[in-house]
DNA sequence: TAGGCCATCTGGTCCT
DNA sequence: AGGACCAGATGGCCTA
């Protein structure tokens, strides 16, 4: 949270600019963003119920025609470069020539339709509002946003280890934690801040009761 | 209306 | 040779 929320280079300040704080900043109270905007799931929701579609890159792809426009819905995007314009660059050109244009074309399109693909599936596991009445995320938007949330996950998963190599070790330390051993150097980062008076092992792993069983599996096997 | 974003076409380059 | 990848160009759609 705190890393998402520190990163600040000039890319990142523009996206916010343009997509408003609340694209960054999960769970900070701006998540009510204004329509049209990218407000945010609540942290603990965004992963939760993601309909995240397989991304099949290699699969079918119904809507690409071997020759020229595929769809309607192509035909209303494409440019007037048209390969069944008139006069468009294919209509000098030999049938052969044409034929090899167009399936050039069609491969080309089919590739940015798969790299699009898993821009969509990268857009359903990172940390924004996914509804119809909001926006999609840009592509810039979503790859800027996603190493940033990676970036979040990997300190995450770091103060985790620390946390937990912390309390394999202090079992017995008594309240307060004295500084020096506290895994984590500001009591303001320190994730037990608000509950101090929680000292002994049990009741620290009490305290965080969203983290894996796993992780605290310690506090079962000792007594 | 300007600017952002996007899809598509196109020709060039690199790789297998 | 054929396919993948890339970047430039172009035009459509949408929003401030």
């Amino acid at each position: 949270l705190n890393l998402l929320k520190s990163i600040s280079n000039d890319a990142l300040l523009d996206l916010t600019q343009r997509y408003g704080q609340s694209a960054f900043g999960f769970g900070a109270g701006h998540g009510a963003g204004s329509p049209g905007r990218f407000p945010l799931t609540p942290a603990a929701d965004f992963l939760s119920g993601q309909t995240a579609k397989s991304n099949e890159s290699g699969g079918e792809h119904t809507s690409d025609d071997e020759d020229g426009f595929d769809s309607l819905e192509s035909r209303k995007r494409g440019s007037t470069f048209g390969d069944d314009k008139p006069g468009g660059p294919l209509a000098k050109k030999s049938k052969e020539q044409r034929s090899l244009r167009l399936s050039i074309n069609a491969r080309e399109r089919r590739r940015m339709h798969d790299l699009n693909d898993a821009l969509d599936g990268l857009r359903a596991v990172i940390p924004y509002a996914h509804s119809p009445s909001v926006r999609k995320l840009s592509k810039i938007a979503t790859l800027l946003l996603a190493k940033n949330y990676i970036l979040m996950q990997a300190q995450a998963l770091e103060e985790m280890r620390r946390l937990v190599a912390y309390l394999n070790q202090g079992q017995t330390i008594t309240s307060p934690i004295p500084t020096a051993l506290a895994p984590f150097g500001q009591a303001a980062v320190y994730p037990f801040s608000g509950s101090a008076l929680a000292t002994t092992c049990a009741e620290k792993c009490s305290t965080y009761s969203g983290a894996p069983s796993t992780l605290f599996k310690h506090c079962n096997d000792k007594p």
